[in-house]
Order: C-alpha cells, then structure tokens, then sequence
RNA sequence: GUGCGUUUAGCUCAACUGGAUAGAGCGUUUGGCUACGGACCAAAAGGCUGGGGGUUCAAGUCCUCUAACGCACGCCA
C-alpha cells in the first residue's frame, strides 16, 4: 500500500501543478508545531525565490485548490507561508483499514532486494564474551531484521577472530601444561583424541595467563609466534588441537548469543579466509598494486583530497606473515565469491574506522570488489558507565557478558516480584524476558555512533523511555484483549471508524507512520529512529486508552472498532521490537 | 603534531536532513484511581544549542575561526 504521507504529497503535488507550479514542492513533512496543524508543507517558500511571488502567495493559490480535498480537511496558507494541514478523519480510518489487511502493516518490500552481507558480533575464540561485544550484537542484529523484514537477503557472519596469536599463546600454554599429550609430539601419526583435552573454562583460565607470561616472557613469546606460524603452516597436532578449541568455545559462545536472541547465518572466521591469501597476494603484486616498503608488502590507498595523509595498506609483514587487514581482505574476496553481495556491512568499533578505509580503498582499488558492491561500515561508539568512563566491574575488572545479563535479569527479577501480587512461578523467565528488553532498547535507543552510559537503574526502570514500558504498554493491551474474549468478544468483527476523540486520532496518525520510520530506520542504519518511533507510539496509546472506554463502551459498532485499533496497535508494537531483537511477555 | 568525532535543560538523550515557540525521559513541584493493569495519565518550572564571526527570507543543522574532552594515526586485532 501507498504511505499516508505520499498520498500527501500526491495530493499537494497535485495542487501545485494545478496552480502552475513545479509539483516538486509539494512535498509534506510531519508538523513541527503540532498545536496548529498535524502536517505540513514548505514548498511556498522554497518555491517564492523561482517563481519571484511572494511565498504567501502561492500556498494561498495552492490552499484554495485543496477547499474540498478527500485527504485534508483543512489547508491553510499561514504567515511566511507555509501550508497547515490537518487530516481527514474519513480518510485516515481507511488507511488503518489498509494497514490493517496487511501482513507488514504497510511496509512494502523492496522491488529489488540487495543481498547484503552483515559483519556483527566479532569475538575471538577461547576468550569469554564482555560487554565490548554487545553493541555489535544488539545493533548488528537488529539491522539484520530490518534488512529482512524490507524483503533484502541478508546474511549475518559472526566472523570469529581464530586465527591470530592467540591460538598460539593458548597452543603454548597447553604444551607448557599437558605436554605429554599426543598433539605436541610429531612422530605420532595415529588418531587424535575425540574429547578435548580441556573445557571451556580451561580455556577461559589459559588464555589470559598465556598473554600476561607472553608479555613479560620474550622466549614464551617467541615460542607462541612459533606455534602461531606452524599452526598457520597446517601442522597436524596443532590443526587437531585447534578443531578443538574452536568446537568448545563456539558452543559456548552459540548457547551465549542465544541468551541475547542473536543468531548468525555464518560462522566464518578469519581461518577461513586463510586459503584466499595466496592468490591474493600473488594477484596484488602481478597488477602492480602491491610494492615492498621497509620490508613489508604494501598498497597505497591515499587519495588526492585527503585532508590527512592515509598510511598505505600492509598486505604482508616484513617477516612475511599475514595480518589484519590481509585477512579482511581475504575474506571479502570469498565473500565476493560465495555470495556476491550488493553490500558489506561492516558493524563494528569505530576505533577501527581508519582501518576498514584503508580496507575499503585497497579492495575498491585493486578490484577485488566491483564497483556494483557497496562496501560500508557503522562504527558504534563505547558503553561508558556512569562515571563516563569505558564500563567496568566494581572492581574495575572486565565485565563479562554473562554477569551484566545475570545482573539485570535479577533486578528485573525483583521489581516484578515486587509489584505483583500474586506470585507466579514464571516470574524468572518473566523476568529474562524483559530484562532483555531493557538492554537492547537502553543500546538501540541511543545513537549508535556515539558513546553511550550503560545506566542500569535506568535502563530496567518501567518509568520513562525504557524497554520495560514499552513492553508494559504492549502487555496491557494483550490484557484488555484477553479479557474482552474472555467476556465474549469476538476479535476482528466490525470495522475501523473514523476517530472520535483527539487522542484517538493522535494515535492512529502514530500508526500509520510505522513503514516510513521503519525504511528511514534501515536506510539510515539507525535502530534508534524505530525506538523512538515505538515510544511515541506507547505514549499515543496510553493516554488515549486513559481517556477512553473500551470495554464498557455500549455501542457494539464503535466498541468493535476499538477493539481493532487495539489489535492493530499491538501488532505495530510488537512487529517494531521484534525487528528491533526483543519480545513482549503475556504478562508482567 | 595531524586527522576524525563529541559538546543541546541539573542528569541521560532527541530534533524526520535548512523551517514557525529547540522536544522527551529522569529528577523537582502540583493535580488525577467507583471504567478495561496507577508499572499509568495530566500539568508547571527548567535553554544565549561550548564561544566568536559568516552564508539567507529562515541555522542546533551549512562555512570559518576558537576552546574543552574523547578517539585514531604501518608490521596487534
């Protein structure tokens, strides 16, 4: 279906070309002064300057073409000139009738869809998940869904970090530890051990103390790079040694993401881009595009009206190990292989801006994408707690995920306990439920280029702009719904009517605005736009549903119709969080 | 040092891409439960949008200078 606002601007458009002006100035926009007018239009003024009139003229031509509209039922040329418009009851139930047949509500579906490849989450094996992982996740997620639900194919890749020094360092500790064991002697040939030598908690412990002794220990150090190197040479103990580690710690960090509701398509690693680097290599020195520098293999990515001189792009170290960017590198090429996508989203740190332009320029330059693939990253800014200061524990530690979840689930947990007065044994799943709820719409809401403050008291307040109230507008009207069949209501008779009241009206007017916000949302890679889309909607519910009876209303025809805008403003809610990465409990 | 980003109410954040009187929430003050969930609603107070200059009918938004803070700047990822 056509958006109420473009049925606006048809219809303005429309006016003005009839007045003989260019039908571009019609465009209408949401009034930012909403005691005069619900919507306006600016086109006067922009177009006063082209037409040499003065602007109060032309929107005063264009206003009397819009006397008996069936879109406005008023259209004002007002001071400057600007162009007040208010709705049209009549017209506006038939949008909510129209919506109301629709399975995404008036979202159309992309004519072309893109396949578009989402880089989210990004953690490194054998570490345990923090709170630095939880943007990526949150944010990364809800892009995917959005993607979705406007009909793209959109593939989310984990793309796990299991490949660098790391696997080395933990190899090194193992030796260290367990030498004896099969994968470290190179005369054994037989079969390796089904089980791990280690779980992952073993894992979560070697770790770190093989990066503290690494740092102070230049032979352990030097050791690790060894087995690094080795490893990377396809040795057969350490190959084995390192299935292992990936089995355990993606199994953990599966059953981890799931707790947040994150899913990934992929789990590709930087290990799988490893078999692309050769050719790539070779390709970038055949063309010319790869030179030796101080040893090192690099690309020059600078361009001539940089404000800043941008270091060129190293493929190659001088000890002629692959790094970093060789494999981002890499993987697009596998990416351009395996899926050809029309866009790579990169959702990560934007610490790591300079480096993924230095990526992108590279692979732009030298062909390794096509100029029809957009290459494209969202860097998100730092959770800070409430001192500002990069979140910590109290004991300044790093917050694992796990804990901060376990946290907010408990004082989640606490407050519904609190304010119910029956206890129900479901409390604790109640309680993950919208504590979930409070972390993702704490993330989202935020801009996510920039820094924000993880407040947790705020975050799980039901007061305010919160995940938690959100989910309690949606709950009570799941409530009154019930409670309506429950008394022997039939959902779904009757028809939407025109609004009766300014605060129904507020509210099917918020309605309505769902596939607009929700494409400026994905166009703009802004999950905060549909939060505070969803806010206003909670907002127009509630203090139309404070004013007005539902249930007890004695006219069948007007109570039917309220049933249905009931109905059509939970699907909104609950569509909208649920691209967001959330759900709604029955009850709270 | 260079570049990028941030700076809006006491606090946490918006502002639909240049439009009218800069909006929300929290906190503060006040009012409202014999209707369907008061975990709600209604209202008040609170602002030189870091500072200066400019562009135009119109600037939080664009340009320029400047201050404070944050981040990044070739062999880590």
């Amino acid at each position: 279906m056509k958006k109420m606002i473009t049925l606006m601007t048809e219809e303005i458009s429309k006016a003005f070309e009839k007045a003989g002006y260019d039908p571009s100035y019609g465009r209408v926009t949401l009034s930012n002064r909403p005691d005069l007018c619900e919507y306006q239009c600016n086109g006067a003024m922009a177009g006063a300057k082209a037409y040499h009139k003065a602007p109060m003229v032309i929107a005063e031509e264009v206003a009397a073409l819009l006397a008996d509209s069936p879109v406005f039922k008023k259209a004002e040329a007002v001071r400057p000139g600007f162009l007040n418009l208010t709705v049209r009851e009549d017209f506006l139930s038939g949008i909510m009738r129209q919506m109301e047949e629709e399975k995404c509500l008036g979202v159309e579906k992309a004519e072309k869809p893109k396949t578009i490849i989402i880089d989210y989450g990004g953690p490194n094996v054998a570490k345990p998940l923090h709170v630095g992982h939880l943007r990526s996740a949150i944010i990364g997620e809800s892009l995917k869904r959005m993607g979705r639900y406007l009909g793209h194919q959109v593939i989310g890749d984990v793309h796990l970090g299991d490949w660098g020094l790391q696997m080395g360092l933990i190899i090194t500790e193992l030796r260290h530890r367990k030498g004896d064991l099969p994968y470290f002697d190179e005369a054994f040939t037989g079969e390796y051990p089904k089980e791990p030598p280690f779980t992952i908690a073993d894992l979560e412990e070697i770790y770190p103390s093989a990066s503290a002794r690494s740092k102070e220990d230049e032979d352990y150090k030097n050791e690790a790079l060894e087995a690094t190197a080795q490893l990377q040479h396809g040795r057969r103990g350490y190959m084995a040694l390192w299935h292992h580690i990936i089995d355990v710690s993606v199994s953990d960090l599966k059953k981890n993401y799931a707790n947040l509701d994150v899913s990934f398509d992929l789990w590709k690693g930087e290990s799988d881009a490893q078999p692309y680097i050769p050719d790539m290599v070779q390709r970038l020195k055949d063309e010319g595009f790869a030179y030796e520098d101080q040893g090192a293999l690099v690309v020059d990515v600078a361009e001539e009206n940089d404000t800043k001189e941008i270091p060129p792009c190293m493929i190659l170290k001088s000890d002629g190990a692959s790094l970093y960017t060789t494999t981002d590198l890499a993987t697009i090429v596998e990416r351009m292989k395996l899926y050809h996508p029309d866009e790579i989203l990169y959702v990560v740190d934007k610490r790591q801006e300079l480096h993924f332009i230095q990526v992108f320029r590279c692979a732009r330059k030298t062909g390794l994408v096509p100029d029809g693939t957009a290459l494209n990253f969202l860097g998100f800014g730092t959770m800070n707690g409430k001192d500002g200061k990069p979140f910590k524990t109290r004991e300044g530690g790093v917050m694992r995920l796990e804990n901060l979840i376990a946290e907010i689930n408990e004082e989640m947990f606490k407050k519904i306990v609190e304010n119910r007065s029956v206890r129900d044994t479901d409390a604790q799943d109640t309680a993950k439920v919208v504590g979930l709820s409070a972390i993702k719409y704490g993330d989202l809401s935020n801009q996510a280029t920039k820094d924000y403050i993880f407040d947790i008291d705020r975050f799980t307040s039901f007061e305010g702009n919160t995940g938690p109230y959100i989910l309690y507008t949606i709950v009570r009207i799941k409530s009154i719904l019930s409670r309506y069949t429950e008394e022997g209501g039939h959902i779904g008779e009757g028809a939407i009517l025109p609004p009766e009241s300014e605060s129904e009206k507020a509210l099917m007017l918020a309605l309505q605005a769902f596939a607009q916000n929700m494409e400026a949302a994905f166009e703009e890679k802004a999950p905060h736009r549909l939060c505070a889309y969803i806010y206003e909607v909670s907002n127009a519910f509630n203090s139309f549903y404070h004013e007005t009876k539902i249930l007890s209303q004695d006219e069948p025809s007007r109570r039917q119709s309220l049933i249905r805008l009931l109905v059509l403003t939970e699907r909104v809610l609950t569509e909208a969080i649920s691209v967001l990465g959330f759900s709604a409990p029955d009850h709270m």
